[in-house]
DNA sequence: CCATATCCGTACGGTACCGTATGGATTCAT
DNA sequence: ATGAATCCATACGGTACCGTACGGATATGG
């Protein structure tokens, strides 16, 4: 009725997009075909034709969302000149990111099915490799290797619990100027803790 | 075949501890009276008995796991003398539980569906009980409440996402002695940070 | 020991989904 | 414009699950 021009023809990338959002309302299993195909304003005899399987269709949107939504916070971050600021506003970004619905839910999801055959690469991959960013930033401060990997995974779980929180129990995080107050207070100790290098050259510490 | 004097009456508790073993394999989805039924030897004519429906049985598991998951922990702990020696001693509970993977898996399940009606009041309820129980550690320790409550967000924070972390991607954790290494390295950093009082009476900082 | 309450198995209809088959519509190349 | 390639809708069979109906088994008290 509404749209009738609107109904074109649909990509694989269609599909990929709409299996994303999928996971974000409902999680892994709500990535059903005739589902999707309904709110698509299509049938199944589309999606058969550009997908194999169900399974197809979950490798597609996982890769999709590896190769769009990992890689451009990274983008933002290196803009910044040393690797102290880099470290800050990678935190901000994470944070006032962990907010967004779409995305967050899509994290939370995944983590929660990272046992599931098709998910398990993806997410370890893309974890293993922001624990290693992060980790390098230290480095780049001057932390020593073993330090610097302790506590990017420290930074990194922290993230990760909040995003949970976040997700799961916004009402026990706290809200208005405390809540700025509280990622001030985050940020000291876990990020960016006293007795931590400055950057600039001059003698590691022991 | 092998035991045919075992299949004796089911009682509602019984399907409740089935359905809780069925979240930790395969989440909430996973709750489905018919597979439940066949893995305990009966059929939906049982259940249906006990319970009016699904979600019933849901409830039941819920309610069943808040129950009995919840308190161990906090008794185990009261039994240290001193708030310092419970954080401690709740430390490593909750870090060695993390890696027992049942109820891990629970905990991980159960926050991945917190949006779920059923699942959301519980989930939250035990969420503020366990924070609260930290921050009231906190206070013990001679911490002003508004720093005390941001202190243990950031622990439970931390432990959340070192779950998250043991379920989903255990090959970015560090293993062995370097295990019992990072371990210290968090309990310095984030539970028990300098700085802190150390509960024995005396004025209390700004 | 039997009458009644309790518990459970079987059989059924209904829904939601997967995947296949097939013909028709649409687009494209020439 | 017309044949071919591409894309899609319809129709179908199959599976897994929910919930109901109902009769039969099993316990339990008098």
């Amino acid at each position: 009725m509404a749209n009738e021009k609107t109904r074109r023809r649909l990509s694989a990338d269609d599909w990929a997009r709409a299996a994303l959002t999928a996971i974000s309302e409902g999680g892994l299993p709500a990535v059903a075909v005739e589902p999707i195909a309904a709110r698509l304003g299509a049938t199944k005899g589309s999606f058969y034709w550009h997908f194999a399987n169900r399974d197809a269709l979950v490798a597609a949107a996982l890769e999709l969302w590896e190769r769009e939504h990992t890689e451009a916070v990274v983008e933002h971050v290196e803009a910044e000149p040393d690797a102290r600021a880099k470290l800050r506003r990678l935190f901000s970004d994470v944070t006032t990111g962990a907010a967004r619905a779409p995305e967050n839910r899509i994290e939370v999801a995944l983590l929660a099915t990272a046992s599931h055959p098709l998910v398990a690469p993806t997410v370890s991959r893309i974890t293993e490799r922001r624990i290693a960013y992060v980790a390098a930033l230290y480095e780049e401060l001057g932390v020593p290797p073993g330090r610097a990997r302790r506590q990017a995974l420290l930074a990194f779980t922290t993230w990760l619990g909040y995003t949970q929180l976040v997700h799961a129990t916004p009402e026990v995080l706290p809200g208005g100027a405390e809540a700025a107050a509280y990622l001030g207070f985050v940020l000291d100790e876990v990020v960016t803790p006293e007795g931590l290098p400055d950057g600039r050259p001059g003698p590691p510490p022991v």
